[in-house]
DNA sequence: ATTTTTGCAAATCATTTGCATATAT
DNA sequence: ATATATGCAAATGATTTGCAAAAAT
């Protein structure tokens, strides 16, 4: 869960300028609950009135993407997504049914990404994992898709 | 390096028809160094006539990511790509200069990937993880980019 | 006052599809 | 002979862009 302000406060710090818009986006970002693309906030801010327009709010999760504010998240079946992070982690489980997701604590993954790069000779820059499962509640059936 | 025959086997293993695109499709994709699009495919295709088109180049790619021949990659710029894969590996490390890539041995990633599973509860069906950096040789500068 | 941000609608880009024809089995 | 695969061109869907107007600093 990351709230408005802290969207918002991103924002500021990068030194964005702070508008409705943003404002509105922020929290819109803030209420999704699992992943979600573009074109579904775009769907809800026209449905509740928010005036967020679709250049917009591309435009704005790619800045909230550059600041790591949400991540950009590719799909099993290919549709892009994203989902808001805590600043902290780097990566995501996404549930398959429900579309929730967590934010993945390192677990060895940073040693594994150096024993990679040991292996292999490359100088590992980036890497991104992603992890698709069922949630706990999805496994015992407590929760609609 | 994975050869065209690989490539072609891989349909008829899979009980598809061979036939001459699939043939030039098998080749071209064999022929790529390091990691390459749908449209690259296509304008490779027609620069040397091998008469491969657009859909076609799509449908086939689509059948070898299902056949595990080649892996979708989404690089960290957005774009979608793709690189042959030997049947062993999942996951591919990518060097951000040449496009270059190499297949990743395990790693203890499996263990990593069960170590969360365990941490957040879910069930992990799926993971993919994709690194991105610099080649030995690009780090070294006898490459161009 | 100046710079940034927005909305709009059109443009672009990648990918998919329908259907008639061609090809492999 | 039958099922599968292909080419073509059009349709789709997502994302991006140019530009003039509006809002933030």
């Amino acid at each position: 869960m990351v709230d408005a302000e802290t969207i918002l406060g991103a924002f500021e710090a990068a030194g964005y300028r702070l508008t409705d818009p943003r404002r509105a986006l922020a929290r819109l970002v803030a209420s999704q609950d699992g992943h979600f693309s573009a074109d579904e906030l775009l769907t809800e801010s026209r449905r509740a009135r928010l005036g967020v327009t679709r250049a917009t709010i591309f435009r704005s999760l790619d800045v909230l993407a550059e600041l790591g504010v949400v991540e950009r998240l590719d799909l099993p079946s290919g549709e892009h997504a994203f989902v808001a992070c805590e600043p902290v982690h780097h990566h995501h489980i996404v549930c398959s049914s429900c579309g929730r997701s967590t934010g993945v604590p390192d677990h060895g993954l940073e040693g594994v990404a150096e024993s990679i790069g040991r292996a292999t000779g490359y100088r590992i820059d980036t890497h991104r994992l992603e992890l698709f499962g069922l949630c706990p509640e999805c496994q015992q059936g407590k929760r609609e898709p």
